[in-house]
DNA sequence: AATGTATAGTTTATATGTATACTATATACA
DNA sequence: TGTATATAGTATACATATAAACTATACATT
């Protein structure tokens, strides 16, 4: 259903392009709380899941400097500090001290953390495959090259 | 350049749709961050220059109530509160009273939200259609498609 | 060795988002 | 008429984001 029809505009949009621009926001915003919701059972955010997997697959067993993390993910240094306080406390990960630099502090998964995205990782890449499953793969991949393209023109 | 480069990952992704999810998510991070620049300098977020141009072209010049811009916005309610406490605040709106139903705020622009839009928007809308141009209107139309898809399937 | 510069992390103020509970008002219906 | 239910907006607590200023540390260069 058009963005349109979708939010029960009684205009329609001025340009393609602002239409087009606000369907990737919109579809991002629709993507988002459905992670959160997916999530909260299991006492996680999305950005919070996130951080856990950029933990085990990119900082394997040596972790990750908040500043490393803060790029992956796209934000702001001080936006981390705030997200590994409220994470430390959950008992999800862990800051260690970086021997060779002391500026660093180097970010790892607890135990607990490590157990419980065992346990929520394959549920929600079931979700997130479901939810791209009317999307061939080659669909998926020509998606992928037009945001791309987008993203290379910001 | 794909989104494991731009993220300078050092592993790949496990699975192509969460790959092709994350690439919506951060796209529009992107374009969001870049509106967020854009407008800094004319004192507005992109927030509220969606609400405005909601006002201009939805509420015509009847306003649109709180709840209704919630809607439109694909926000909470209680968001549209502060929302509206801060553009109130730098007179760029007006809460104004419905009359045959009390419970109502109708929002409308002011005078001085008006000309700022006025201004705004001309280099807004030829900002957006620079972001998008290297996608030709066919493929702005496939890719509106493809992500209709997906949000269908949420 | 001293000094200037860059980087990592934190703090603060602020914007935007949620859920939940609250008040006020409108409406439907016994 | 009275009561149950629904809706609009607000208040509160909290999560996540930014910018800017701050401290601590590392490094490069004279």
């Amino acid at each position: 259903m058009s963005l349109e029809h979708e939010l029960q505009l009684n205009a329609p949009f001025q340009m393609k392009s602002h239409e087009a621009l606000l369907n990737v926001y919109f579809t991002a915003t629709c993507i988002k709380k459905r992670g959160i919701e997916f999530l909260r059972p299991y006492g996680l955010t999305d950005v919070q899941l996130n951080l856990m997997m950029l933990l085990k697959y990119q900082g394997r067993n040596e972790g990750l400097s908040q500043a490393r993390l803060s790029e992956m993910m796209l934000v702001n240094r001080a936006n981390v500090t705030s997200l590994i306080d409220r994470m430390e406390t959950a008992g999800f990960v862990v800051r260690t001290a970086e021997a060779n630099d002391r500026r660093y502090n180097i970010i790892k998964l607890t135990g607990k953390g490590a157990k419980l995205l065992d346990k929520v990782e394959p549920a929600y890449r079931d979700e997130i495959d479901r939810i791209m499953s009317p999307l061939s793969d080659s669909e998926q991949t020509k998606l992928m090259k037009m945001l791309e393209t987008i993203r290379a023109n910001i």
